[in-house]
RNA sequence: UCCCCAGUAGCUCAGUCGGCAGAGCAGGUGGCUGUUAACCACCGUGUCCGUGGUUCGAGUCCGCGCUGGGGAGCCA
């Protein structure tokens, strides 16, 4: 007999006479003459009530069930005369899988976040992150669609990448030298006796890449780790995370935005119809305001301003701040806060930023000044998507990497897309972790990923 | 990397003015009961983060370090 899953259960219409389901022990609390055990098997929040009654052949051992032991149980669903819950399994038999013994760290009762973190092996089988993970697999499969659907073909572009001016932050270094001693010329590494015959790096974006096969294909997207060894120690920075990187031919600012805004928009509300259930234990436990802003992200368009005016936005505001901006400055945290939870209420999208804040590929705009980047920010979490159009002229495309610093001779494969064919393109990249963390008002990225990867800590 | 806060039982925390180490939950035993984070009674539990110092005496005060959290920078 094969197990069906509980959601399934749980989800039927009428009693059942035959069923067998599988999973793990939540609570178990006795009766006179039986127990009333609560199975979950993951594949929703909701535990199904088993009830197991001296009829049974080891109803001793099963009176001994301990939070976290496996069991499987056949039996008959029916309606339950108790409250609480609408089917109840009564056990014909139920086989004893595997026991948890009493140090098993998982009690019945709420732990933090904080003690949590220290069994991330374990802490998938709670409640909170159960359903936190639920939703990430959900999110991941809507990402596809949403693009798959648009005609939008997936690349995979290298993890390991041979360069080093990628503009995003600091490397981690890939090398199969021996660290202990390695090969050097002129006392320094000699890398041509590296595996690649070169420094290498884990990459910290796919979009140059894209970029090559968006002039190719059209539209295409990326969705995979990346990887940052900047020692941030923040709740909203990871060492290794999840990005979404759309990039479109023919495609200028505008269009970028009113896709990173049709994207997002469309994210959560595919989270509000299909992550009901797991969106309530977040809306009543983690963040009492979800639903609200849930519901404003998916409804309400995006606000639009231009870097500008941002600005003159924060210097009317008579709000103190604890850094001044004037056209140069980058905004700050406390900058973007005000706008999108002060100001606006909402998610904004902020765009032409000055040219000396940007990396060398953003397009120059008309006024010489500006560059036409955008980044979307949202409420609590702030920026989500950083995104521009790039620049398709040769000519200014090199001087911005002289003026950036960028040495052209190692991105030649680069510019050979704006010597053949170059069209205006644009996209964007969007932090899945954040997205995780608007979704389901969890406050740290730490608690959106599975082992999450951090400064000094790798363990798992 | 910088600023601030914390570290006491398996977990969450209290510990006053420097004077014998505490509670709730979890766990164990027994009882009760179509129960709902069940309930009642009883029982056990400590490198007070580490290290050096001040003191008759340090969980408590001071220095250094480690770990965790919040904030900032960097960014997604």
């Amino acid at each position: 007999m094969k197990r069906t899953r509980i959601i399934t259960l749980l989800a039927s219409d009428h009693a059942l006479d035959n069923v067998l389901i599988k999973g793990w022990v939540k609570t178990r609390r006795d009766a006179k003459d039986f127990s009333f055990i609560e199975v979950n098997d993951g594949s929703c929040l909701q535990n199904i009530q088993v009830v197991a009654d001296q009829g049974l052949a080891n109803f001793e051992a099963i009176k001994k069930l301990s939070t976290g032991s496996a069991i499987a149980v056949e039996g008959i669903m029916r309606p339950s005369p108790g409250k609480g819950q609408k089917w109840e399994v009564h056990a014909a038999s139920a086989v004893i899988i595997s026991v948890a013994g009493d140090d098993y760290p998982l009690q019945k009762k709420r732990h933090t976040d904080e003690f949590l973190r220290t069994i991330s092996h374990l802490r998938p089988r709670t409640n909170k992150y159960g359903a936190a993970f639920r939703i990430r697999s959900k999110l991941s499969y809507a990402i596809h669609r949403f693009f798959q659907e648009r005609g939008f073909a997936y690349i995979h572009t290298p993890i390991l990448t041979g360069s080093d001016c990628e503009g995003a932050g600091e490397l981690f270094q890939v090398t199969a030298l021996n660290l202990e001693n390695p090969p050097k010329t002129a006392g320094k590494i000699d890398y041509s006796q590296d595996f690649f015959g070169r420094p290498a790096n884990l990459t910290v974006s796919g979009q140059l890449e894209a970029e090559m096969f968006a002039l190719a294909l059209g539209d295409v997207y990326t969705f995979g780790p990346t990887f940052r060894a900047e020692n941030s120690n923040t709740s909203r920075h990871a060492a290794e995370f999840w990005m979404v990187e759309p990039e479109m031919a023919f495609c200028d600012l505008s269009d970028d935005m009113d896709l990173a805004e049709t994207f997002v928009r469309h994210l959560v509300t595919y989270a509000l119809d299909h992550c009901r259930e797991d969106l309530s234990l977040f809306a009543e436990f983690v963040d009492k305001t979800l639903m609200d802003t849930l519901e404003t992200v998916a409804t309400k368009s995006f606000i639009r301003v231009p870097y500008t005016e941002a600005l003159a936005i924060l210097n009317r505001s008579g709000q103190h701040f604890n850094f001044e901006v004037s056209f140069g400055t980058d905004l700050q945290t406390e900058h973007e806060r005000y706008l999108a939870e002060t100001h606006f209420k909402q998610p904004v999208i902020i765009y032409d930023y000055p040219r000396t804040l940007k990396p060398f590929y953003m397009r120059v705009n008309d006024d010489g000044k500006t560059v036409a980047a955008m980044d979307v920010i949202v409420p609590r979490i702030g920026e989500i998507i950083g995104g521009s159009q790039r620049e398709e002229r040769l000519d200014v495309l090199k001087g911005r990497m002289a003026e950036t610093g960028v040495p052209p001779k190692d991105l030649w494969w680069y510019l050979d897309s704006r010597r053949f064919g170059s069209v205006p393109h644009s996209g964007f990249g969007l932090g899945f972790e954040r997205l995780i963390m608007l979704v389901t008002g969890i406050s740290n990225i730490r608690d959106v990923i599975p082992f999450p990867r951090t400064p000094g800590n790798i363990e798992f």
